[in-house]
RNA sequence: GUGGGUGUAGCUCAGCUGGUAGAGCGCCAGGUUGUGAUCCUGGAUGUCGCGGGUUCAAGUCCCGUCACUCACCCCA
């Protein structure tokens, strides 16, 4: 056994697998690209302080998971912990604004953070992202949270629910806070929780302890507290989800780990998950463009994970994978029929045919191995004999008949019978 | 960063109270010198994660270490 292996809290992902992640990956993005967003690419690593002023000073992501490295030029880079930051970098360099607004983008990749692996939680892992910028809507909200359901749906995912609530605003959330900590103040707590009361009370509410969740049934909720315009764009988010027969839960606990979350704020579970049950989740953003130095911008957007949405699809058995493989194997039989099976594969692929054929001295038994393992419904079986002939044997590998047919006509033939 | 579990063939695993390794699947070959899958027969592959200790003897017991895994934290 080699000594090489993918990094701790990595993985490969391999066929036929990895036919399932392209299936999940494009599922995801489909209704984005339907929907009009333009596709987005940024680079992989960013200045660190992209993501130190963009995700949080204090937030967990940056205190302690980011790979952060110097270049030898002496800059701090930083490997994405997630991808808006580096999207909302590109949108403010760029001046997107300065068209017409709301400016929606969409973009997918890798993400790495520094954490110790579990069921569903690796150090690197892809994300589909989604944001509309630059206008403040409760129907652009809802158009976000949507077009996320619709790609759930797409899969035929099931066991899952999206669970929204609002954060507040600006003249709002600082109240709450205060009026937060004083209850947990009084509450008895561990000097860890204490410690995260301190950076951000809200974490606290959906702590997974029961000995704090019993502390914690009077503790007051964000919902509660809204300014009226907060809660007018909440009511009207709900009203369009309504209207868009999305269905939700409210989740008045629901706190996400990135500072830059304002107003609608979402996650998408799933039940078949384990402990990392989140397969998407997102918000509004209002501050996080003029955190980057860019225009006093609101966003919305979300993150889906797509390790985890095929978790997701594997749990509840799901077929996803579009059919792999090919529909025409061809088997030469010596030298000369060697020649016409490379040339006839060539033939078919150029005319749409899915098609292989076998490469290697493995002689005619190992050769229809290797058709039978492909996928393929039907061989095509070639032999000096059969050329001198004039004819090709067409074998149908499931029902075993085999017919020969003139080579004038084999192509348009096996086209015909195998389909694409 | 903290805690639990597990490391034996390519894969899934068995190996009882210590006596120097096995099964199924897969792979290869033959049965069928021009036919796969099915069936029959045969075959190959292991530093038993790594290091140390106890013992006449360690896959098995002890210690350490690494990896994987699950959970906390956090999050996709």
């Amino acid at each position: 056994m080699s000594e090489m292996r993918a990094p701790k809290g990595t993985f490969d992902t391999l066929p036929p697998a990895s036919a399932q992640f392209v299936a999940v990956r494009d599922t995801l993005t489909a209704p984005l690209r339907r929907a009009g967003y333009g596709y987005v690419e940024t680079p992989v690593f960013e200045d660190t302080s992209v993501f130190a002023r963009g995700v949080g000073e204090s937030t967990d992501v940056v205190a302690k998971e980011m790979y952060t490295f110097s270049d030898r030029g002496g800059r701090s880079l930083t490997l994405r912990p997630e991808l808006t930051a580096g999207l909302m970098r590109a949108f403010i360099e760029h001046r997107l604004h300065t068209g017409g607004l709301p400016v929606k983008l969409w973009t997918v990749g890798s993400a790495f953070r520094y954490e110790r692996p579990q069921a569903g939680r690796f150090r690197h892992f892809t994300q589909v992202d989604c944001e509309a910028l630059g206008v403040d809507d409760p129907a652009l909200d809802a158009e976000v949270v949507a077009l996320g359901v619709q790609g759930f749906r797409d899969l035929g995912l099931t066991d899952w629910q999206l669970q929204l609530t609002s954060l507040g605003d600006s003249t709002c959330r600082p109240q709450y806070r205060e009026l937060l900590t004083a209850f947990l103040a009084r509450l008895d707590l561990d000097e860890d929780t204490r410690r995260r009361a301190e950076i951000n009370p809200l974490r606290v509410l959906d702590d997974k302890r029961p000995e704090v969740q019993a502390q914690l049934t009077d503790a007051p909720l964000m919902v509660d507290h809204l300014s009226d315009s907060a809660r007018a764009h909440h009511d009207a988010v709900r009203q369009h989800l309504t209207d868009l027969g999305v269905a939700w839960v409210e989740a008045p606990r629901l706190v996400r780990g990135l500072d830059y979350y304002t107003k609608t704020t979402f996650e998408f579970v799933h039940g078949g998950l384990g402990a990392q049950s989140a397969i998407g989740g997102g918000g509004g953003y209002a501050g996080l463009s003029a955190a980057l130095g860019g225009p006093d911008l609101p966003g919305i957007g979300w993150a889906m994970g797509v390790d985890r949405t095929l978790l997701a699809v594997q749990a509840e058995g799901l077929d996803v994978a579009v059919a792999a493989g090919v529909r025409a194997f061809v088997v030469p039989l010596g030298a000369e029929a060697k020649r016409f099976a490379v040339r006839f594969v060539g033939q078919l692929r150029e005319a749409g045919v899915a098609a292989d054929t076998v490469y290697g001295d493995r002689g005619l038994k190992g050769a229809m191995k290797a058709a039978d393992r492909s996928g393929a419904t039907h061989a095509v079986v070639v032999g000096d004999r059969d050329l001198a002939a004039g004819v090709a044997q067409l074998k149908d590998l499931r029902s075993q008949e085999q017919t020969a047919v003139p080579l004038g006509e084999l192509l348009s033939v096996v086209r015909d019978t195998v389909g694409p």
